[in-house]
DNA sequence: CCGGCGTCCTGGGGGC
DNA sequence: TGCCCCCAGGACGCCG
């Protein structure tokens, strides 16, 4: 499940190794992976051959390729969803859910291909124009609801505290929501309240100002280490820019651990239905206590 | 505006 | 052996 470290592991694996190409082809196997590109496949195309790769470029879990043509600023924005992987290969045989491929043509004539492969095709791909926001960012059109990342230079914490602290819903749907703070998903989201000791359906308004920043912080230490681990796996011969790495290396003490020990006290973490997914907790060190109501 | 819920999507796995 | 259902969840649309 790609969030923020995963999808800056593909972003800097894509730095690495396609700025300054051109893409010379493109075929799209599976046109639902870019419904969001509103023109169409033969359009997705056409406006795609020729240009030249400038940059590589995130914020939150969406990604995007600055795209040098004829005087137009534009992007190709990618998102991968539950399952949307970036491979990028010299050669070989395609995978089974290569949905758009893309041949790109390198310093010295070196070819690559660059696919994006995704199973289940949540996540998409699509052109948009670049434009400068009243903050002074430039983003793709259709990303600029997105807040910025904790990782984003001018992130402002106590922005995102004071939002939360005004809002009734519970600290994780808040924690999820893209356009208080992006990047976080269901993983990382129960990682830090466990870190800081919240049940995550504590209403925002209950909260104290550093418990939220806390939570922050805790979200970002835990972030940074997945991103460490996730920018090691790379290889020079067989470069897999892949969308699950990262998190398999960091010690989970909340996500997926359903019956083990918490490593604080020992109780077992329960998982819970939580709107249509599951969330995990320590039943002892975040109880259902002090909710509200 | 806010918040909660449904929908999209596939394949692995469990139950019977 | 086969079939059915559950489960994973990011983003967004809809509704009250």
């Amino acid at each position: 499940m790609p969030e923020l470290p995963e999808v800056e592991t593909v972003r800097s694996g894509l730095a690495a190794n396609v700025l300054g190409a051109t893409i010379s082809d493109v075929k799209v196997f599976e046109n639902r992976s870019i419904r969001q590109h509103d023109k169409g496949k033969k359009d997705f195309q056409s406006q795609l051959v020729g240009n030249k790769i400038l940059s590589a470029n995130r914020r939150g879990k969406f990604m995007w390729l600055q795209l040098q043509n004829e005087n137009r600023d534009d992007a190709l924005v990618i998102h991968l969803g539950m399952s949307g992987q970036v491979l990028l290969h010299k050669t070989s045989e395609l995978e089974k859910h290569a949905r758009v491929v893309f041949d790109l043509q390198g310093k010295r004539n070196k070819q690559l291909t660059m696919r994006f492969v995704d199973q289940r095709m949540f996540g998409g791909m699509f052109l948009d124009s670049l434009i400068q926001t009243p903050e002074g960012d430039f983003l793709p059109s259709r990303v600029t609801h997105i807040a910025r990342d904790l990782f984003d230079p001018f992130v402002d914490d106590d922005k995102i505290v004071a939002e939360i602290l005004k809002r009734k819903a519970g600290i994780k749907s808040l924690l999820l929501n893209q356009s208080i703070v992006s990047g976080v998903g269901n993983i990382y989201a129960d990682e830090a309240l466990w870190q800081t000791k919240l049940h995550y359906l504590t209403p925002g308004s209950r909260l104290k100002a550093s418990q939220v920043s806390q939570t922050l912080s805790a979200l970002r230490e835990i972030m940074q280490k997945a991103i460490a681990a996730g920018g090691t796996s790379f290889d020079e011969q067989y470069v897999r820019v892949n969308g699950e790495s990262g998190w398999f290396e960091v010690e989970l003490n909340a996500y997926g651990q359903e019956g083990e020990p918490c490593a604080r006290c020992g109780r077992q973490i329960v998982r819970e239905a939580w709107a249509n997914r599951s969330s995990h907790r320590c039943p002892r060190c975040q109880p259902a206590r002090n909710l509200g109501g």
